[in-house]
RNA sequence: GGGCGAUUAGCUCAGCCGGUUAGAGCGCCUGCCUCACAUGCAGGAGGUCGUUGGUUCGAGUCCAAUAUCGCCCACCA
């Protein structure tokens, strides 16, 4: 079977997609007796289209999961969506105005469908963009959060935190976003530097003895001031406590009180308080008892508590509110002054502190549990120092407000009484009510935060409540697998869940990864418009190069910098192990039958090999069970490339090659250990590069084997341990590197045969020289070699140094007497600066005395052997005079 | 105001528990279309590991301080 001479991913990718599918190799079951190993997806939005962030998130998680599939394991991974309560609905919502439509002019009901049918027809488009990517996700299971299964958990979870007291509804100030008309959670809120202004304006005391100056940011809250604040201690300021004045603009009569909130050092030390538009005003109203003026609809306009200035958006009446003062004398100053203001996370918009009726989860006795689970290891965070983040945030935790004034979404479960104003809240809709009979019994108008509902994603998709065989079996999962982005909206939330409901963590293990970013190590984002679509870069390099780069890229603890030049560089990998497979097959020949190593008569490339393969097997494991992806895809990729390819493969031909001079059965083994190894380092590649391992595989592997996706994990084998021709083999390719340093360097040209006399009377290497003199030839190019260990050199030879050996290259007219000396005077200087260095560690007599016997050892055998080297370099430089 | 991370070759990055010559890819220079691969082969140049102290027989690796950059958290109006 001949393959073309270059590797091309476009026939190959979609194909094995398809038939892994359709023939159910992702699917785990719950019967096969096979162990458990599962990761739920962090669910994309439905509105989300595969970036960056998504392409590394799953790249890594399909290389945990078809590693653990060929390790034998029952291997779940469970995909699905998240409905994304906002961001879906503002796309459906700007879709109707491209109508000329507001959601309201459809009404609640058909709103809704309409999101539906939307979700139906272009939602999760990103699930195919997965299937792309090669995820081999378990697609009979997918769950959306917002399907019925689910639906039902929530309300579940929501009645039973309901009934012991942990969801409770509050009218306090929370965040409120005027674009979305919502209110959001404290973490919904991003905090950005906004160059804004600090208004000094002067309120006058009601008894006409003049006025105090008070400094504020936002000068159209003072419409709903109740009070002027200052520190008790402040000296300045206590005897005016008590002292009432008169509210600009609004003519109202206000108390300055004195709380201890007020710091003397800032600003003027005179606050004004405006309860119901600022969350530490609100609690100083509270603590004094002041009126809570709320001054805004939920559109951010004034509303009528704000005499004339109603109907004015909020940044409109703050320019008129300051005209206004300003036209009364009664506007000091202006200053610049950054501070940090909330945005909402969905739209930008700046939020508004807002009181309103809103459910809360009381948080803090989930949250204990949570801090347990980490601290006493039932959870690892990798890499560990997410943890200090995780626990940082939970000791602080505050009340997480759950109530969204959304239509899309999981409605809260909460009924009213319009006569008796009875609350109920259930598993099942009443009809009527349960205390005073009235069937005007109406639910709740509002939807819960989308992230309650993936809280309970590691159960609710298993088809929690229902204990099921698939929740028994993989529940907790194995490993999360996400950014750190989210470690508070997502993480946290179902550590707490997952121990509350289902008595046990979510996952033992939480892998961190990092967040892509572009070359200039900016975070990518459609505002920025730096955004790389990894769709394309999987058209112009494969899908198999590409999670390539993103896996070497992963290393712990730092962001992933994409760089194409490196796409290119891995896209020249699969083009070289495809390569490698074709040189393979064309010299297997037609009657190559694959047989145990057992029988083959092993040489000594043959056992190296096998032994460096066995090391391969070792790290890489090692790596992916410590989530060192970047380790393990080195590792292979030099496997591969820089022992396999470059040494191994080159030193069969003269096997393979070698014609009649051959024994059988040095042939035979090279050909056993080619198609050995080369199947071997397909599997080891195979999570990290699906598509073409797979395809190499069809050609290569025998019919009963099986795809690769389902095939054996390797493991190494202790019958391949060969230290000692690990060594040899060492030593071999350092003979070449010199031969070929010399002729490279002195620039002999491959069609021009060189001739190597050895000058040693070591053992070891003579028997290594004269068994391995024809690969020496064909590696080095070389024609004739000769052991001598009188060889007198010549003026025109030049020369190199191992341990033990000396080698010469008659080159006579070749031969550049400067740089040849060069040469070796660089190289002098190389070792005895080496030397120089092993030389000072042993005479500071605290070395031997204080390191270990090894180390010290260690140091002398090698100033012995730098020694040797060094002096013979010497005599050679000498010679050219 | 707290916390975290980064600083290693021209560029993008590795370097786990401190111990032989600090690695890779790309780029660069030289020579090769050698019967698997020019998406290739061989050879080479290039780094006082941000700075300063400290611990240690020994530090890119641990500690402290410092500089620069980045991120997260935080109610100072």
């Amino acid at each position: 079977m001949e393959l073309p001479s270059s590797y091309d991913p476009k026939n190959v990718e979609g194909k094995w997609y398809r038939t892994w599918e359709e023939s159910g190799d992702f699917h785990a079951g719950e019967t096969d007796g096979r162990g458990p190993y599962s990761i739920v997806i962090p669910p994309p939005n439905v509105t989300g289209n595969l970036h960056m962030g998504h392409a590394l998130n799953n790249t890594l998680q399909d290389i945990l999961i078809r590693w653990q599939r060929m390790s034998g394991k029952s291997a779940l991974w469970m995909p699905g969506m998240d409905h994304a309560g906002i961001a879906t609905q503002n796309v459906v919502e700007r879709l109707l105005r491209e109508e000329g439509k507001r959601k309201d002019d459809l009404g609640r009901e058909a709103f809704v469908d309409r999101v539906w049918e939307w979700k139906e027809r272009s939602g999760g488009q990103i699930q195919h963009q997965l299937r792309r990517l090669g995820c081999s996700c378990d697609w009979e299971r997918e769950r959306f959060t917002l399907d019925e299964g689910l639906s039902r958990a929530v309300r579940k979870v929501f009645v039973s935190l309901y009934e012991e007291g942990l969801i409770y509804q509050g009218f306090r100030i929370i965040n409120w976003c005027p674009r979305c008309r919502t209110a959001l959670s404290d973490i919904e809120t991003e905090y950005l530097d906004i160059k804004g202004a600090f208004y000094h304006v002067k309120y006058p005391y009601k008894d006409g003895s003049g006025h105090i100056v008070i400094a504020t940011t936002r000068p159209e809250t003072m419409l709903g001031d109740t009070a002027v604040a200052v520190n008790p201690d402040d000296d300045r300021y206590t005897a005016l406590v008590g002292k009432t004045l008169i509210l600009p603009l609004m003519d109202r009569e206000i108390p300055i009180i004195a709380d201890h909130f007020v710091s003397k050092d800032f600003g003027t030390g005179l606050v004004k308080v405006t309860p119901a538009h600022d969350p530490n005003d609100f609690e100083i109203g509270k603590r004094h008892n002041l009126e809570e003026i709320n001054i805004l609809d939920e559109e951010g306009a004034i509303n009528e508590n704000g005499g004339k200035y109603r109907g004015l958006d909020r940044f409109a009446a703050r320019e008129k509110v300051v005209e206004d003062l300003r036209a009364r004398g009664l506007l000091v100053k202006i200053e610049d002054h950054d501070h940090a203001v909330g945005h909402c996370y969905r739209c930008r918009t700046i939020i508004e502190p807002y009181m309103s009726k809103q459910w809360f989860v009381k948080i803090k006795p989930l949250a204990d549990e949570g801090i347990r689970a980490v601290e006493d290891g039932r959870i690892r965070f990798v890499p560990k120092n997410w943890e200090k983040t995780y626990f940082e945030w939970m000791y602080n935790i505050r009340d997480w407000c759950i109530s969204r004034q959304l239509w899309w979404g999981h409605r809260i479960p909460a009924f009213y009484c319009d006569d008796c104003g009875h609350i109920m809240v259930g598993m099942e809709d009443p009809d009527r009510c349960e205390k005073c009979g009235s069937s005007k019994v109406r639910q709740d108008a509002d939807v819960l935060d989308t992230w309650f509902s993936s809280a309970l994603w590691p159960f609710s998709t298993f088809g929690w409540p229902d204990i099921t065989p698939a929740l028994k079996k993989y529940y907790p999962t194995s490993v999360l697998v996400t950014g750190f982005d989210i470690i508070f909206f997502w993480v946290a939330r179902m550590i707490m869940m997952g121990l509350k409901f289902m008595k046990d963590v979510p996952f033992r293990d939480v892998y961190i990864h990092a967040l892509v970013r572009d070359e200039h190590g900016h975070k990518m984002s459609k505002s920025r418009g730096n955004v790389v679509d990894p769709l394309l870069l999987m058209d112009e390099y494969g899908t198999d190069a590409f999670r390539f780069t993103l896996a070497i890229f992963a290393a712990q603890g730092r962001d992933v910098i994409l760089s194409e030049k490196r796409i290119e560089g891995y896209r020249a990998f699969c083009n070289k192990i495809w390569n490698a497979t074709r040189f393979i097959l064309m010299n297997l020949g037609e009657g190559f039958t694959p047989r145990p190593l057992e029988g083959a008569e092993l040489e000594r490339f043959d056992r190296w090999i096998l032994h460096r393969l066995n090391g391969a097997i070792e790290s890489i494991e090692y790596s992916l069970k410590e989530y060192r992806f970047n380790d393990a895809a080195q590792g292979i990729y030099d496997f591969w490339w820089r022992e396999f390819c470059d040494w191994y493969i080159e030193l069969t031909k003269t096997r393979l090659y070698g014609g009649a001079d051959v024994p059988a059965a040095s042939s035979e083994a090279a050909k056993q250990v080619l198609y050995h190894v080369l199947k071997t380092g397909l599997k080891l590649l195979h999570p990290f590069m699906p598509f073409i391992t797979e395809e190499i595989w069809e050609r290569i592997s025998e019919k009963e084997e099986g795809r690769i996706i389902l095939a054996p994990w390797p493991a190494v084998d202790p019958k391949f341990r060969f230290e000692e021709e690990a060594e040899d083999a060492e030593i071999f390719k350092e003979i070449v590197y010199k031969i070929r340093n010399i002729r490279g360097e002195m620039g002999v040209p491959p069609s021009k045969k060189a001739n190597v006399i050895f000058k040693t009377t070591d053992r070891r290497t003579v028997e290594i020289i004269d068994r391995e003199a024809v690969n020496i030839r064909s590696l080095a190019k070389v024609d004739r070699i000769e052991v001598d260990s009188g060889y007198m050199p010549a003026k025109t030879d030049a020369s190199a140094v191992l341990p033990g050996c000396e080698m010469f290259l008659p080159l006579k007219d070749l031969i550049d007497i400067d740089k040849e000396k060069a040469r070796l005077a660089r190289e002098i200087e190389r070792v005895s600066g080496d030397l120089d260095r092993v030389q000072k560690k042993l005479s500071s007599g605290n070395f031997t005395e204080k390191a270990p016997v090894e180390v010290v050892e260690k140091e002398r055998a090698r100033r012995e052997e730098l020694s040797g080297v060094l002096e013979k370099l010497r005599e050679s430089l000498e010679k050219l005079g």
